[in-house]
DNA sequence: GCAAAACCAAGTAAGACCCTAGGATAAGGC
DNA sequence: GCCTTATCCTAGGGTCTTACTTGGTTTTGC
């Protein structure tokens, strides 16, 4: 599993996405100036969203993106994947070059991790974030951070 | 969260560490030529590593590493923490540049899928993985894999 | 003292990331 | 039928990260 910051400028910008849609298409330029990603890089990750039919272009005048499935239907894993190339990691490929069994083992704990990431993010769809995020915000405050991602921020 | 193979590198090299330590310090030369790093490049991560003490150097003739802690005092993130920088990704800090609300919810979406995969992470020890896969290996066989990492691996 | 190992620092080729630039194509409004 | 808006497409480049190479210095068991 690969996880940039390419993947998270695609899943901000489902987000996005899946907030604004009710009201029509939304345009990249939207997005552009709502989450500060430049029009063109945008394009180029909506070329791939698309491909993988998690999107849906209108063009001409009043055009823009739709989600291409429910939201509910998108997990986070599938906008990842579909930008940020899935590496397989593993170079003896489950068994050349695995004589000792032990460096075997150790690849193929690693899959399994990679594995259970991959499952973990499946699990998560975009219409659960959003969905916890309402929850969240209707509750007039921000759930607790962690101490190590909060200390960043609370500091200064 | 940051997920990159120079994180895979530093947990694999740590599940080496977990495996063998047992017959005395391992040397960086048996992990490199064991997973394919080169010996430069896993000094550079394990002096990360050691900095956040989850590793402890034994200098000269039959030295090496041992874990810094017990396998199941270390988890996946630590691991990847200590290698791959954290790094904060929204820009409006949590308020500032933040006006419209919308854009606000969006990058809190974000913060909060980044800590739960962190939670995630967290959640599971060196000692989880080991033990999880000795368990699979005395059943004989793999796990079943994901079809999307499983179909590469399984062509030709 | 010698050799094995951790430790340290500088540099570097290849690639990924993110952007700019320039266009081609489709479709609505006049 | 033009003009504008927007998707769609291609090429290129500056900057950073990755992963490695080189060449050391310390520490320490023998």
């Amino acid at each position: 599993m690969r996880l940039s910051t390419k993947g998270r400028y695609a899943v901000t910008a489902m987000l996005d996405l899946a907030l604004n849609s009710g009201r029509g298409p939304v345009t990249l330029a939207d997005i552009s100036v709502n989450q500060g990603i430049s029009l063109s890089y945008l394009e180029q990750l909506f070329a791939a969203l698309r491909a993988k039919q998690l999107v849906r272009g209108i063009r001409g005048p009043g055009g823009g993106y739709y989600l291409g499935k429910g939201a509910d239907e998108i997990s986070i894993a599938d906008i990842i994947c579909a930008v940020d190339e899935w590496v397989e990691f593993t170079r003896c490929g489950g068994r050349e070059n695995c004589r000792g069994g032990e460096r075997c083992l150790t690849h193929s704990l690693w899959d399994q991790l990679s594995d259970e990431i991959f499952t973990f993010l499946s699990e998560i769809s975009l219409a659960d974030l959003v969905e916890r995020g309402q929850r969240q915000q209707r509750q007039g405050e921000r759930v607790e951070r962690h101490p190590m991602t909060a200390g960043k921020q609370r500091a200064a």
